[in-house]
DNA sequence: TGGGAGTGCTTTTTT
DNA sequence: AGCACTCCCA
């Protein structure tokens, strides 16, 4: 026991032991969140104050999962695969699948991912003939979830317009064609786990007895619904053990709750706030810088971070031409790094969106530096492999109308949209799925599509007591799925890709502990499929320099963080500075950027970048601005003159009306100058403050010019009305 | 049925 | 610019 708890710092070891309480650990970055976690589990296990299977811990991703299990069983000399440690939605599919009857599910109920559940609303919209002009796919899949995510069934949501009215309506059509096909989407598994608990009492109670401890990993990450599972779960007598970071929160545009934190620590009469201030991860200038920025934020519940690592490096800064030149110089200093010896594995670039790695990809592939980008295609969203899947779901349901419509016709096989389009309707006229209303059609459309049911049926079949690899193997084989990418031009990597799921599945079975008593190797593996969706890392083990957005990089750290592309409109992005506490959003963001460093951070900037095939001139980003001076170190040649800075704080100093920043986002447009202003002039107006010049149009007294006030917006003005004057 | 041309969108994203 | 998606014709 003594080993499990030395070398932890009082704070954290205050966490760890405490007495069975709720409590709430608020955890800087790098002050050993997940070490706390686990520890904690090990210690409530080993003084005998919890068993295993008494233990309930959640967390948002697979791989936080693995790696609490991982550490977990180095810790103690238990068996963890009964315990209930895994995501969300992990969790809440094991509960279902347990009790799939009182759930009202089907045994074999699938899963869609986000791309099914769009493709399963299309195909709604299209069967209820609605307009998709006015209701688009994606609007309604966001609005549903959004609905489902707050906890809210389709009567239960407040619709005071007719177009509200009928986006409930729709949800509700929804669904009855999921329950109709067995099926349930991310959102479902939590809602309808949620609805199981609360209103079985015997299930409730039996769980609520079970788990004497709740964990929460990322607790400010949980929206809604997830509280009130949690609530539910942990009401009884329970303890509930949250560990979050309300400065590392950026998922808020995904339904992220906040408040989930203020309201835990009110709800469940909260004594014990802890907080994990010490930082192992960083030298002091990062930490400075980060507590620096972070302290513009207003809604925080107060951290400071700190560390006896020493102060470090300086923070280079680098104000770049244009984004070209700005991936040459970061390339430059790669170099430079990777020839005093650091390792590429251990240099990270990071960036707001991805649209930005392509300059950077372009440079370091010109420079001959191996590098990796995360967040592409997973291995399970590619087309064949999503293709192999749904005709495995078949096999499990061929009531599955997703998966269905995926491969009726893929390979294709004759059947054209005006067969399926009467075979849906034959289906919705007799309340059956699909594939139980192939018998009712006739004529041609019936005979190719018969065809299909065969396959099907022979599929299904051949595959009977079958083990799972071989299943899949038949499933590609027979399906024709083999023989079409075979013939393809481009086709060599999906084959390679079809087999290399057949090494999945075998892998699957191999794993201990991953398919539960009594379902079926298929079953469980098709839900895998759903859940964990893989990432494609080829080359997961070469030193490669590691190319990530900001939200990617959340959980990792690295020796060396470039932060590229520090530009107001970018990084803070522009939608964001229009939203209610987007901007302190995108702080939280650019605090967890900059806490991702242990050594050296470098942070870079563009006077002018491409974007969306346009040219647009930048101003540094606030963030930069908001650092200590003491902290940077400028790297940026003199050649480039005194620079934007230079600029913006001379802006600042303009007057009391003018904001603290000029103009966030410029775009040049071809049209010239206009009564003595031109493009990219900088200009002072009385209301808005300072602003540039992006657009002109007219001439003399119709004369009006675009100007980007920055936080104020882009406005049109007429030159003889509004009262500008050169900055 | 399938491919080529035309159209529109474009922050971040796990499950 | 680049990509996903739709539409229309052979």
């Amino acid at each position: 026991m003594s080993q499990l708890l030395h070398a932890l710092n009082p704070q954290q070891l205050a966490a760890v032991t405490l007495p069975p309480q709720h409590a709430l650990i608020l955890a800087g970055a790098g002050s050993g969140k997940t070490r706390v976690l686990t520890t904690r589990i090990a210690w409530l296990i080993q003084t005998g104050q919890a068993t295993p299977q008494g233990v309930l811990a959640v967390t948002f991703t697979n791989k936080a999962a693995k790696e609490m299990l991982a550490r977990l069983s180095a810790m103690l000399p238990i068996n963890t695969r009964g315990m209930w440690i895994g995501t969300f939605h992990g969790l809440c599919n094991r509960l279902l699948r347990t009790h799939n009857r009182d759930a009202n599910l089907p045994a074999l109920f699938q899963i869609l991912d986000s791309a099914d559940q769009l493709a399963a609303i299309k195909r709604l919209l299209k069967t209820l003939n609605v307009d998709d002009e006015r209701y688009p796919p994606r609007d309604l899949q966001h609005f549903i979830n959004a609905q489902k995510e707050a906890g809210l069934r389709p009567h239960a949501v407040d619709a005071w317009d007719d177009f509200t009215r009928r986006r409930v309506e729709l949800y509700q059509e929804y669904e009855n064609q999921c329950q109709r096909e067995g099926v349930v989407d991310f959102a479902e598994l939590l809602l309808r786990s949620f609805e199981l608990l609360s209103r079985n009492e015997i299930l409730r109670v039996h769980y609520q007895q079970r788990f004497r401890h709740v964990l929460v990993d990322e607790f400010q990450d949980t929206n809604r619904l997830q509280y009130l599972w949690l609530k539910l779960l942990a009401g009884g007598s329970a303890c509930l053990f949250a560990v979050g970071d309300d400065d590392q929160s950026i998922y808020a545009f995904r339904g992220a709750d906040i408040g989930n934190m203020h309201d835990f620590e009110r709800e469940f009469r909260v004594q014990n706030v802890i907080r994990l201030e010490q930082n192992y991860r960083s030298h002091g200038n990062i930490l400075d810088a980060a507590n620096a920025i972070i302290k513009h934020n207003a809604a925080r519940l107060g951290k400071n971070l700190w560390t006896d690592a020493g102060a470090g490096e300086p923070i280079r800064v680098y104000e770049a031409f244009n984004d070209s030149e700005e991936a040459r110089w970061i390339v430059e200093e790669i170099k430079g790094l990777v020839g005093e010896g650091m390792a590429r594995h251990e240099i990270a670039l990071l960036y707001r969106s991805n649209a930005q790695s392509r300059v950077l990809e372009h440079g370091l592939f010109n420079a001959g530096l191996p590098y990796r980008v995360y967040g592409g295609l997973r291995f399970f969203e590619r087309q064949e492999i999503k293709h192999a899947l749904a005709y495995m779901r078949l096999i499990a349901n061929a009531d599955d109308d997703t998966a269905f419509s995926r491969v009726v016709n893929f390979p294709t096989r004759g059947i054209g949209a005006r067969s399926l389009e009467q075979l849906q309707d034959a289906a919705k006229q007799n309340g059956t799925s699909m594939y139980g209303a192939i018998p009712l059609l006739g004529g041609k459309a019936g005979s190719a599509i018969g065809v299909f049911s065969a396959l099907i049926l022979r599929l299904k079949a051949s595959t009977e007591g079958l083990d799972l690899p071989e299943i899949v193997g038949q499933t590609i084989e027979q399906s024709g799925l083999r023989d079409h990418y075979r013939n393809e031009k481009e086709g060599a990597d999906r084959v390679a890709n079809l087999d290399e799921l057949i090494n999945a599945a075998a892998n699957f079975v191999a794993e201990e502990g991953t398919i539960e008593e009594g379902q079926s190797e298929l079953a469980a593996f098709l839900a895998h499929a759903s859940l964990e969706a893989g990432e494609h890392q080829a080359g997961e083990g070469d030193d490669a320099l590691q190319l990530m957005t900001v939200h990617a990089a959340k959980g990792l750290e690295f020796d060396v963080v470039f932060i590229s592309g520090l530009e107001e409109g970018l990084f803070p992005h522009e939608n964001a500075i229009t939203e209610a506490d987007g901007l302190e959003e995108e702080r939280r963001l650019m605090y967890v950027a900059v806490t991702r460093a242990r050594r050296r951070l470098y942070l870079s900037f563009a006077q002018t970048r491409m974007l969306h095939g346009q040219t647009r001139y930048s101003v540094p980003s606030r963030f930069v601005e908001e650092i200590p001076a003491a902290l940077l170190k400028w790297l940026t040649p003199k050649m480039s003159g005194r620079g934007l800075i230079a600029e913006a704080a001379r802006a600042r100093y303009a007057g009391p009306s003018a904001p603290s920043l000029p103009a966030a986002v410029a775009r040049r447009s071809e049209t010239g100058a206009a009564n003595g202003f031109r493009i990219g002039q900088n200009v002072n107006h009385p209301k808005f403050g300072l602003g540039v010049i992006v657009a002109a149009e007219g001439a003399g007294s119709d004369a009006r010019v675009q100007v980007n006030f920055g936080r104020e917006g882009i406005k049109w003005l007429a030159l003889a009305v509004a009262k500008l004057t050169p900055a």
